[in-house]
DNA sequence: TGCCAGGCCTTCC
DNA sequence: GGAAGGCATGGC
């Protein structure tokens, strides 16, 4: 058996993988399934180190140290942020190790278009069905896995054929979406060098995309890690740690967040996210 | 049956 | 510029 080992550290694979941020992965057994560029991996973790099978071994390590950004000094960031407060504290070593994904901009922006108003199993079924109907195949252990398509592979679809995959009213939304990418009016590749604001703003003219799924994607696909995106989870935790579970404003809760958790509010949101969906705080 | 889900768009004020 | 209503669909 071809496997390749990547000494991490802290890093936890679960807690990465199932906090909410990506779609496409499945447990079996030990491992995690995922597709991810082009190629499926199959990652294991015990103890600080990480067990990567593929269909693919090509730059196989950097791949993976890229995707889960392995580079990226999280020890630093997490000694920073145990210090905000008690909860955050808390919430930290609930889940220490949770890391953001350097996801794909493309698939990113599309599965957060389909994320409004709906829930995370449902996410993950259209994403596959969208990746299954018009995605490349490919192979490991002799099973068939499918590459999120390229908005090449997508420039012909309908909205019906949208529909098909279960994503309901978004439909329109990521035809128009993928339409405006697949004919080079917007350019993707040049949009992941803007500022920040500058790069929300461009987010925020397609269509399906308001200020929370603009930040989602910032965070998961472009490493802005100082965004703070509030679904209604986020509001809920919020809410309840620090407004004394009184009516507040999303406003409110982002200035909050951007003054007393500064440059890491993405990550400490992504803790606080899990712990209450998980019921830990 | 009714409510909820990693919200957004449109309409109305 | 902010508030209210509608929206597809499946799980509980």
């Amino acid at each position: 058996m071809n496997e390749i080992s990547i000494k991490t550290d802290c890093f936890n694979l679960k807690y990465t993988l199932e906090c909410g941020q990506c779609f496409r992965w499945s447990k079996e057994g030990d491992y995690y399934i995922g597709v991810i560029k082009d190629r499926v991996l199959k990652v294991r973790q015990e103890g600080n180190l990480l067990y990567i099978q593929s269909n693919n071994y090509d730059n196989l390590e950097s791949i993976v140290k890229e995707y889960f950004e392995l580079e990226k000094d999280y020890k630093s960031i997490e000694d920073r942020i145990e210090k905000v407060d008690e909860y955050v504290c808390k919430a930290l070593k609930n889940t220490s190790g949770l890391r953001h994904l350097n996801q794909d901009f493309f698939e990113t922006i599309i599965s957060y278009i389909i994320s409004a108003n709906n829930n995370i199993p449902r996410i993950s079924k259209s994403v596959n069905e969208i990746s299954k109907r018009y995605g490349t195949k490919v192979k490991l252990d002799n099973k068939e896995y499918y590459l999120f398509p390229t908005p090449q592979q997508l420039k012909n679809v309908s909205i019906q054929e949208y529909r098909d995959c279960g994503v309901g009213f978004r439909d329109k939304y990521i035809y128009d979406t993928v339409q405006k990418i697949a004919n080079n009016q917007i350019e993707l590749d040049s949009m992941k060098d803007m500022q920040t604001d500058e790069l929300k703003k461009e987010l925020l003219e397609l269509m399906g995309i308001g200020p929370k799924v603009a930040d989602c994607i910032l965070l998961f696909s472009c490493g802005r890690q100082e965004v703070f995106p509030i679904d209604v989870w986020v509001e809920r935790v919020m809410k309840k740690l620090y407004f004394n579970d009184e009516k507040v404003s999303k406003k409110q809760i982002l200035e909050y967040a951007d003054k007393n958790f500064g440059k890491d509010a993405g990550i400490i949101q992504q803790h606080l996210f899990y712990n209450i969906r998980e019921n830990l705080i």
